[in-house]
DNA sequence: TATCATTGCATAGCATGCTATTCAATAGCT
DNA sequence: AGCTATTGAATAGCATGCTATGCAATGATA
């Protein structure tokens, strides 16, 4: 009858998500860098250009979440939007200078911080965590 | 050069967390309860009339999180606070009527979260995943 | 006892996420 | 062409979290 939070999933998964984030945002906000953002620079960097529309499908976030992000790159100097001249719903998202030139060490930072959470694994260990975290995702997914 | 999201530990996390939190809320939201507030009241089924600061060291979240978290509940009719005789600053934090008879039908939602979650684990990959997720959260406590 | 440090909470301000709603542009049909 | 459905985005409103401050009650000490 009794719950465990140290022996559900669920509240692990919420502590660990959160440590993450605490911890990379420490490292990157000297780069004036939020975690949001970083995970919506890394799809940048992998293509520029991409439309919101896109941007939500690749992050799997809800489409208000990444307007609101987005809004706060722009303010923060880190996108812009350019309109779409071939359908008038859309625009597409732009690097600008001051973020291609943060990806080389935002990168680094967050390498170094699943490092630090993972240091104590083996190889065969990160392995399977990673495995076992995308089949969760993946049966959460949906439902 | 290229950092892949899917493996990356901080970012499926983070995506995991967030689809338990969602699954969580969709299925405990009938009940009138917020993740938040059921983490909560699962120390306080535990422990009844235990302090804001008892809760901050249980839950391992910041003192202002848990004192909005609080008042939320407060408002919810989920909890009462009482002053302290003994100590002018601090306050106990109770249950009511209505958040005991939450107790049983929302742990019961929480476990079926959990079962979704990892439907296709093994026993054994579900010990495994849960002692490595509590080895990434120890290594990157204080850090 | 007067002063300083600690402790327990509250509040302000902000980032992330979510749901719900709205609106305009485009696509598809009849 | 005209109507409807879909699509791309913005906005409102709220919950969770965090950091940074402020403040009052207590404790410890010179």
């Amino acid at each position: 009858m009794r719950f465990q939070k140290e022996r559900s999933a669920g509240f692990l998964a919420n502590q660990m998500a959160r440590l993450f984030a605490k911890g990379l945002q420490k490292r990157i906000s000297p780069l004036g860098l939020a975690p949001a953002q970083f995970m919506t620079l890394l799809a940048l960097w992998d293509e520029d250009g991409l439309t919101q529309s896109e941007l939500v499908r690749r992050l799997d976030v809800e489409q208000a979440t990444m307007a609101n992000t987005l809004t706060r790159m722009e303010r923060d100097g880190l996108i812009e939007r350019r309109s779409n001249p071939s359908d008038g719903r859309s625009q597409s998202v732009h690097l600008t200078e001051k973020s291609k030139a943060l990806q080389a060490p935002a990168i680094a930072e967050a390498r170094a911080q699943n490092a630090t959470a993972l240091a104590d694994f083996s190889d065969e260990e990160r392995e399977i965590f990673l495995v076992l975290m995308r089949r969760a995702i993946a049966a959460m997914h949906g439902n």
